[in-house]
DNA sequence: GCTGATCGTCAGTGTAGCTGACGATCAGTC
DNA sequence: GACTGATCGTCAGCTACACTGACGATCAGC
């Protein structure tokens, strides 16, 4: 007689919610372990890969699109131009602006960090064996759908 | 032509990681808006269901089932006797501990506030009206398996 | 040239949980 | 029955994190 501790139902008591959070919590980890090696965290990363794919942004452009407060962005950028890992320059059409982008060497970071995280994405799914990547992606999306910050 | 914005794919640079932190904060909302009428937050209503299922329990044991810190314990207990929902007593048969027992008032909000829950994990899940509630909960509860705090 | 908005920055605030210590109490040992 | 080590609840202090509100510098529109 087996347990149902894995692979088998939660107990009823779990809400969903918790649920939600301790898949969330142990993929972060799995995640956190792969980028260690790299010193990066999850939203410097992705900072370093928003800023490999297109032109250089202002701290705001990128507070922006990675949806932190401008105020946290300067001490993100503060540790990330320590590391090397990107570069200020001011905007020669706007001098207010402080542009942000990406070293050599951020970009070689980003690009294997990225992998390591691909990696780690497949191990945490690779525990349903049955599950979709892609279709897993896009129920979250859907249930996520009307979240506002 | 539609837009893929909604009930589509997400943009293929986001990453897992965010997806499932994204449908966990939404959900979140949902609880934490069914829970507002009633003055207690998801955690505390944890505690109020299982003191309402067993017998009183310490202290110690109940930040050991919710798996919260003991030190944080003190001040959830401290809360919830303010709100009348629990109340202290010292155990007889061990005067190091506090047996912590709900009050009626408080059995009456576990259960009111229980179904509140329910209710918003109905709405959260119909966002995907194909996706079965219970094999989410046994996909979630595999794909975290292995967590460990 | 004025006015109002935006940019990056910083000091201060708030929140959440933890660490480390304390006295009180218990269980086991001699 | 005293001694030892562990456990319980509590509290002060610390850490980590992000935010608020303000500042000078700069921009765009009038």
């Amino acid at each position: 007689m087996a347990t149902d501790d894995d692979s088998g139902s939660p107990p009823p008591a779990f809400r969903l919610h918790y649920l939600l959070k301790r898949a969330h919590l142990h993929l972060a980890t799995l995640v956190g372990q792969a980028l260690e090696p790299y010193g990066v965290d999850p939203r410097e990363l992705a900072a370093l890969v928003l800023l490999t794919r297109g032109d250089a942004l202002s701290q705001q452009d990128l507070a922006r699109q990675l949806q932190v407060d401008r105020t946290t962005m300067v001490a993100m950028v503060d540790r990330m131009e320590a590391l090397e890992l990107v570069r200020r320059r001011p905007d020669p059409a706007d001098r207010r602006k402080n542009l942000v982008e990406p070293t050599d060497h951020g970009r070689r970071i980003g690009a294997d960090a990225t992998r390591a995280v691909d990696s780690a994405e497949q191990r945490f799914l690779a525990a349903a064996p049955e599950l979709s990547g892609p279709a897993f992606r896009d129920l979250l999306w859907t249930l996520g759908r009307d979240f506002r910050h």
